[in-house]
DNA sequence: ACTATTTCGTCAACCACGTTGACCATCTTA
DNA sequence: TAAGATGGTCAACGTGGTTGACGAAATAGT
């Protein structure tokens, strides 16, 4: 993994490779626990897609790509029984995209999942160390890399 | 950027989000540079490929991929100017994929830019605290998520 | 020496995920 | 009501990956 005479070399594979070891992690799991179609990118989707269901056009503004890219990801994830679409009541072009209970199962299985990985983490590094790590990286990403937060999937 | 109820989910986010802003900073660079057609797996190939060269087998052993996947990635590198096939004389069945002098500059300029980007970091976080992540992660990953180190590239 | 097996490269088909451009239907606004 | 903006979809394409098949060449085992 090293590449001792450039450093530089160094960080972003390991900033890859943590991202990757806890996305395996979590697939891994996720596959044993009645999960094994559901693919990295699919769990930023159901995230993005939020508690009130949302338009492929909004899912790919939130993610960052086209909306015919944010379309195609929906169709896959509805032909595996994640998500629905319905016919928006209010304005006919609309379709609103919704999860379906399979998808809130996969999407709160990953959240545990996700909890449990970052606590094996705070076991090794320690709590502090951990801390230090995400608060380092959000100081050196920029705002608006990624956008995934939707505001009440989790809401105390 | 934060899903304040569910920690676990922000780890990930802040990795592959450090991990872009590298990539994506680099690329802008290199593109500055004269090296615009330069794709982010095309560092790691490049890297892969080692002063000796080597063969499409063997670079899909190192990446991870098939030697069918390792074969096409040679093949655009080809096409870009970056690589070389050429016949290896002790085996008529191997082709060796080498190094072009395009390839060699680019290479360089990635690892010296990512050393600036490094320093930045520093910078902003303090060298210890950089360092820390480093060895942190690098307690975390498993030592074959990547085998990107080919000693002699950067070699004393 | 000859067969059997392995290895290397490549071709073909396919899938996931992204891009642009075009287009129609629909809603909004001037 | 005519004009413009928006939402969804289709088509074509690029990139990066997969399997399976196959021929040519090297290697092993009688």
């Amino acid at each position: 993994m090293t590449t001792p005479d450039r450093p530089g070399f160094a960080l972003p594979l390991l900033l890859l490779a943590g991202f990757r070891t806890l996305v395996d992690d979590l697939h891994a799991e996720l596959a044993r626990q009645g999960h094994p179609e559901l693919r990295p990118a699919h769990g930023f989707v159901l995230q993005s897609v939020g508690p009130a269901g949302t338009t492929a056009s909004e899912l790919g503004q939130r993610l960052g790509v086209s909306k015919q890219a944010a379309g195609k990801t929906v169709d896959r994830l509805v032909a595996l029984g994640y998500l629905e679409r319905v016919d928006d009541p209010a304005d006919a072009r609309r379709k609103l995209v919704r999860m379906t209970a399979k998808g809130r199962d996969g999407l709160h299985r990953s959240a545990a999942v996700f909890d449990e990985l970052r606590d094996q983490w705070a076991a090794t590094l320690g709590a502090d160390r951990l801390a230090a790590i995400e608060d380092d990286l959000q100081r050196m990403v920029p705002a608006d890399v990624f956008r995934l937060d939707v505001p009440g999937w989790f809401g105390g």
